[in-house]
RNA sequence: GUGGGUGUAGCUCAGAUGGUAGAGCACUGGAUUGUGGCUCCAGUUGUCGAGGGUUCGAUCCCCUUCACUCACCCCA
């Protein structure tokens, strides 16, 4: 039985490597200019760093982490996310100590026991910033700009930013037991999920998908009416920054975040060409993470962006296979292996270069050439061996010329600069 | 964890009320003894996802299982 890989990790194929290469260095010319460092942090956490910080109901921690004893009985997850890793070094290193004020980033895979899916992997790969101790409406500003810039800069503009606050420890509770009470009034009209739902988790009833509780949901109590003056001040002051940037948004009040730690601002970036699952990136803020977790009592905001579904957004036909330079075909044993120490002479000056080392008939050589697009052709026979020249052959136009082998070097980077 | 769809050549897919399979593309060679793309000719490729059952005989019918895929739950 041939031997496959793990369900829902995939290999990224050199084909499809362009667009990775691509977001990665978008990432690094976008992200510095806010003020962003790289940081990395192993895959592997102790467990319970997730347990405390995603939170031990949430369904990530209930039912999708990969977790496993390694040799010495500890038990050790795979991270399901990078912002708990990144909160763990951070504490760790006693970055606080340094500087106010930290902006990280990470690029790197998450891992999620679930049924694969469209825009879902068991193995997936994100794109996070973290802003660490700044309390300012100023920070999620910055963050927002900063991700509405990454996506403009891959040449996405049909992603809508979605943005909600879920308040504080102040003044969530309140709002969390006036939905409760409006839900259980409700509860005859309602799907038997969100029956479910509304004991452990009334704020998902809101993000229902069926038509029925949509409607039933209509005038539910909104969070924006509970928040209490200072969460309803950072909120208006997002929002009014982020009009002063020319940054779309749209307020929805019933957008819920799926872990724990999130307090007042949260967003999402959705689009309707993913399918079921639309989210491309989300975040929000997570005033109380870092002390829950034993650091300072410093406030903290950020963002993951989903690599897989941001690779599905972007139209693939802009990552044309990069194509060789040079092909070069030889006829005969000498010029095989005479064309094989040119080869490698062109390759080390940076050159592209390939050939067939098989000793194929020319025409298929030549076929080859044409199969991987080389834009020029190097013929090396026992007649040019003999008089020391190669014939350059341009495969655009079929145009040919005979040159001396010590100059083939400066022309060769002319006729390929003319390309 | 739940539900639907699909598994036939390297790829995309046909196929027959059960008699052990085909096309296009790709690949190789030739027409053009040292010149690609177009055209033409020839050739190669399969444990018909796996296991079991019914049958004289199963790729097709039945059961089981696995994989892929989409959706639910949930999430990036």
């Amino acid at each position: 039985m041939m031997i496959t890989g793990i369900k829902g990790m995939n290999d990224i194929l050199p084909a499809e490597i362009a667009a990775w290469h691509f977001l990665e260095s978008q990432v690094r010319e976008v992200f510095p200019p806010f003020g962003f460092n790289e940081i990395r942090v192993p895959v592997l956490e102790k467990t319970e760093l997730f347990c405390r910080s995603i939170g031990d109901d949430t369904d990530i921690v209930e039912k999708e982490m990969y977790t496993f004893p390694d040799k010495s009985g500890h038990s050790l997850t795979l991270r399901p996310e990078g912002t708990a890793s990144v909160m763990r070094a951070y504490i760790e290193h006693k970055m606080y100590a340094q500087n106010q004020v930290e902006k990280l980033y990470y690029v790197g895979p998450m891992f999620r026991y679930e049924r694969p899916q469209k825009g879902r992997y068991r193995q997936f790969h994100q794109i996070g910033a973290e802003i660490i101790g700044e309390t300012s409406p100023l920070a999620d500003v910055q963050l927002l700009n900063m991700l509405c810039r990454f996506f403009g800069s891959i040449g996405i503009r049909d992603a809508l930013l979605q943005l909600n606050s879920l308040g504080c420890p102040a003044c969530r509770p309140g709002y969390r037991q006036a939905l409760a009470v409006f839900i259980a009034s409700r509860l005859d009209v309602l799907c038997s999920d969100c029956r479910r739902r509304h004991q452990h988790n009334p704020l998902r009833v809101l993000d229902c998908k069926v038509e029925q509780c949509r409607t039933a949901c209509q005038d539910a109590p909104s969070v924006l009416d509970h928040l209490c003056a200072d969460c309803s001040t950072h909120f208006a002051t997002v929002r009014r920054l982020l009009t002063d940037l020319n940054i779309p948004f749209e307020v929805n009040k019933r957008m819920v975040r799926g872990l724990d730690y999130y307090t007042r601002t949260t967003f999402e970036m959705v689009s309707s060409r993913l399918g079921s699952q639309n989210a491309v990136a989300a975040g929000g803020r997570y005033d109380g993470l870092i002390a829950s977790l034993g650091g300072p009592p410093v406030p903290g905001i950020g963002f993951a962006i989903g690599m897989e579904r941001l690779i599905l957004m972007l139209n693939s036909s802009s990552f044309p296979p990069s194509r060789p330079d040079i092909f070069l075909v030889t006829l005969g044993d000498k010029a095989l292996e005479k064309g094989f120490s040119l080869l490698s002479g062109l390759q080390v000056d940076g050159l592209r270069a390939e050939m067939d080392f098989s000793g194929k008939s020319m025409k298929a050589q030549m076929r080859r050439a044409d199969k991987v697009q080389a834009r020029l052709v190097l013929i090396l026979g026992e007649d040019e061996l003999a008089r020391n020249q190669i014939q350059i052959r341009a495969m655009d136009d079929g145009s040919q010329e005979t040159v001396d082998l010590d100059r083939l070097l400066p022309i060769l980077s002319d006729r390929l600069a003319a390309i």
